[in-house]
DNA sequence: CTATTTACTTGCATTACACAAGTAAATTTA
DNA sequence: TAAATTTACTTGTGTAATGCAAGTAAATAG
């Protein structure tokens, strides 16, 4: 007997808001999306080496997560077989706006936190 | 012996985005803004009256948090002792933008997804 | 004065997440 | 060329968050 599985994306409502929160809207998601946008991250080291300490288990299960939506697209390194590389997609570099606003809302309302336009000038270089 | 206690709330990193999330980055919080900012919705009873179904204690907890946080402030009805209103702070109010870039992104990349400005327009009235 | 409304709370099952350790394949180092 | 290291994971186990159903207390409506 053969098996096929079939991934299952189901939005809680029609709402466009509810929807984009059942993709991005958990605890680690916008972190990772945060990373491959504003610090050029793509391999699963550098998303582990974040300040806020993503564990192994979340990190595998939400790239995946974002490789089955879209977001990103697993390749190869070209030199190194060890390393793969999570790339974004157009869908997800289009995200760049809704992680810049979150970022700006923290900013402008949460005391003491990194200026994140500057953190995004410096990352440029 | 008296007992005191100290809300805290505890950022997983100087990252405006990551504190942000810490804030509203969970399963519901965005959706109750959704309504209080779009549908004007006030009482635990509107919330709750959301198609995608928040339970009643995790609704309970969530607009606890936002009061601790400064986003909504509880007000008892004039009429009606029974109705308490949460409504948006100044801070509150200020996430707008914030769920809005939410929702024009899952109009433009969630298939079948309600139209978000219509909706906005149609609540005005 | 009984029924209903409103804003919750409580208890328990399930799912998600955190933490530590382990694995396999490729690569670097001695 | 054998051993150590790197890289991208997986596995196991405990804890925290969430989901679901039911219950409660006070105010109001009939």
């Amino acid at each position: 007997m053969q098996v096929f599985y079939i991934y299952l994306f189901m939005n809680r409502s029609s709402c466009p808001i509810a929807s984009t929160l059942d993709l991005i809207g958990d605890r680690w998601t916008m972190v990772i999306l945060r990373d491959a946008l504003f610090k050029n991250f793509t391999t699963y080291g550098q998303f582990q080496s974040a300040p806020e300490g993503i564990s192994s288990n979340i990190l595998a299960a939400r790239l995946k997560n974002l490789v089955n939506n879209g977001i990103f697209v697993k390749k190869g390194d070209e030199k190194n077989k060890l390393i793969i590389h999570y790339t974004l997609t157009n869908k997800g570099r289009s995200l760049r706006s809704v992680i810049l606003v979150v970022g700006l809302w923290g900013n402008q309302n949460i005391p003491n936190t990194d200026d994140i336009v500057a953190k995004i000038e410096a990352a440029k270089k």
